[in-house]
Parts: structure tokens; sequence; C-alpha cells
DNA sequence: GTTTGTGAATAGTTTCACAGCA
DNA sequence: TGCTGTGAAACTATTCACAAAC
């Protein structure tokens, strides 16, 4: 199965089996297997194996993956080898909390650059970032700055993506609430928090 | 299609239906149509009707949508017109953002309870909701709190999300990292950041 | 004996195209 | 005419079961 299309879940997929097999990794072992790895972040082996399958031979039958071989393929097959600048636009109480997040490194991201529109908190710095104008957005290009994180209010944020869009940013992470239109070859992944809470009632019994 | 098993990915895209139904109405429309929603949400309009015809007839043929009885039964159908109070435990940065986070309200959730461990923060209150020692989460069932959010280190996740399940929670938005356990007719649903991040890359043109 | 990798079977979802109703 | 609702077709993803590799 070689020469496939990757399927969106596998690609979905592949950071959990990363984290996986990272935790495994500090646990002290050296080595692994689907039906481990799958206990270990609740999914089932053979959507393991299958997923790897897509990207070529991981593991050695009879004994399993190498885990420091594992993570270093997984890590390039996301194109987390190389390390991530991003911008995060919008720096309240969500964006805060985002810059002082310590879970990014672990997959070689940096919040480099934050922007926001209040006077007031322009020139500051929050978690070791100073807090750069809005208007300042246009001059990301030159700052090898291509994600970016959009933390503003819903009626700003298609703004925002036109500016950063604008500046050459080619990947974007949404936690506004607003369907984002951005031009082919942007690829915008949202985070909906209101959206994802409120869909767990449907599954929890009447009462 | 009235009798049928409803897709999963048809209940996730209820709440999406029902916030651009919300936008539309609060513009001052009284009706649309599947294709405005799904212009407004960034959909194709036989998806939004292919969705809705699991559930009975929303519509009037060549008319189009009311969006006030549109509203009220996607709201029954998601089990979002009773209101819902959820406990928060965790109060670091995340958390102290969620707590003061405006876009709950809208799907009827309050965040009724808060908790922590660290003793300095016991006692406080943060965006008006006191913050209670975790210990204090057993008594959760006198309180009509049946849905948990997790902000809690990763280490710490599991054991949270079994005091939560053992107070009688049976929904969990879920933002650490590690796979919860959690026993049949408990829904879990996670949210994590950095692994949402880490599959922008893979999509983003090489550079 | 153990565990991978993968075709084939099954299940689930999206898309189409149009009948039927306002 | 305009728009919904829905079977049927096309597509995508999951699950199985086992041959091949160690």
């Amino acid at each position: 199965m070689r020469y496939h299309k990757i399927p969106d879940e596998t690609v979905r997929r592949l950071p959990v089996y990363l984290r996986g097999a990272l935790h495994l990794s500090k646990s002290g072992a050296e080595s692994t297997s689907s039906q481990q790895l799958a206990d270990v972040i609740g999914v089932e082996p053979w959507q393991i194996r299958k997923d790897f399958s897509y990207f070529g031979d991981f593991g050695t039958p009879g004994v399993g993956y190498n885990l420091s071989s594992l993570i270093k393929q997984v890590n390039k097959i996301l194109r987390l080898d190389t390390g991530h600048r991003a911008a995060l636009v919008g720096v309240g109480n969500l964006g805060s909390a985002l810059l002082a997040f310590p879970g990014f490194r672990a997959y070689g991201f940096e919040i480099a650059a934050a922007f926001d529109i209040d006077r007031r908190k322009i020139g500051r710095r929050k978690a070791g970032v100073a807090i750069e104008a809005v208007a300042a957005l246009s001059k990301l290009r030159s700052r090898d700055i291509r994600l970016g994180i959009i933390t503003v209010p819903e009626a700003a944020s298609q703004r925002i993506a036109d500016a950063l869009v604008g500046a050459g940013v080619k990947g974007i992470l949404n936690f506004s609430s607003r369907y984002l239109g951005v031009p082919r070859g942007v690829k915008v992944i949202t985070i909906d928090i209101a959206m994802d809470l409120a869909r767990l009632p449907y599954y929890m019994p009447a009462g």
C-alpha cells in the first residue's frame, strides 16, 4: 500500500502516535509494539499498523517498532523536524494562556511574535514575548513566520486572517468561532471550544 | 430517512449549523435557505439538508427554513434547551481563560464550580467563581453538575477524570493531552491544542 | 511463537440528481 | 419557479484475517 493517497484521518492520528511514542520513550522503553502503543493512546492496534503502512515499513515483524526511529520518521512526515515559528494575534485571556502554554515546544513550535490592537498592551511583554501593534503584521514576511494563531473576537477574525495571509502565513490555528475564508494553499484548523462542549450533552444519558 | 442511526459526523456539525442560524437570526433575518446557511458557515448546502433529514422535516420546500424554529429544534436535539452546569478542574492559565470565556453562555452552559490543588488559589475567586479544593470534588453530586472540564497537567488528568466520574459527571471536556479511560456511559471530548497545531505543517507547502 | 504489513470485506460518509411540495 | 428531502451512487475509512518476516 505504498503508493496511495494518505487519508486525512491518518494524518489526524499521526500526532497522537507521536505523543504516545514520546511518552513510552520517556518511560525508558527502546521499542514498542502496535498493541502496546494502542493501549497507551486508546486506539486499536490494527489502526496503527494500517496508518503506518501508508508511509512504508516502520517496524520489524515479530519484534515491533524501534521508538527513536519511529519518532524520527513521524516527525519527518509531519514536517516537525525543522521547527516552526508562529505569530499569535489577540493577547486576551486565551491568547495569554497560549503564550504561556508549554505544550507547543514538544512538537518544535515557538510563538515568536504576539500582536494586539489594544494600545495599553502594545510594548508590554507576556511570557517573554513582546506585544506588537496589529498594524505591524504586514512585516511578518521577513521574520520567518509562516504559522498564525488567531485568538481575537469573532468580529475581527476574518480581517486578521486576511492580514496573516497577506503577510505570507500558510497555516492558521483559529480559535474564533467564525468560518474563515482563505485562498487555496492556506490551511486553517479551527478549534471551537464552545462548539465541542456543545455536543457533549447529546451523548450524555438524559437527566 | 426518518428512522436511521444518526452519523457522528452529523452530530459534530449540528452545533455549527446552530451557530450559523444564531448569526443569521441576530442579523435580523427570519428565515434562511440551505444555500445561505451553507455560505455563512462554509459547508455545502446538500450536507445541511441531508443532516437535517435524519431528524425530520425542518424546512418548507420552495421557501426554506424558519430560523427561530430551526434554532429551537437543533437546541432540543443537542439537549441544549435545558441549560448545563459544569465544573472546571485546574485553574492555571488555560483554566482561568476558560472561566472568563464568554462563548459558553450562547449554548446554555455555566461554569458553576472551579477546583484546584494549589492552597494559595483555594478560597479565591476567578471570573466570579470561587476556587475550591480538589478534595471537595466528591461532593459535586448534590450540586446538579454533570459536566466536567479538565485543565490540569497531563500527569493528574486521569486521577481527576476518575474523581469527576465518581462524583456523577457524565460528560468531560478534556484539555490534557493524555488518553482518559472512563466507564461506558461517560463521554469524553478531548481538545488537544498542541496536537492540532502539530498537523498544520503537513498541509503547508514546503519551505 | 510473535508481530508486522496489507489485500479484501465491511461500514460509514459524502455527493449527486431529481421527485415532490409550496 | 424555487427549494427541500432523500434514495442511490460514489467515495472514504475501518476492521478483519492471515501470509510473510523475524
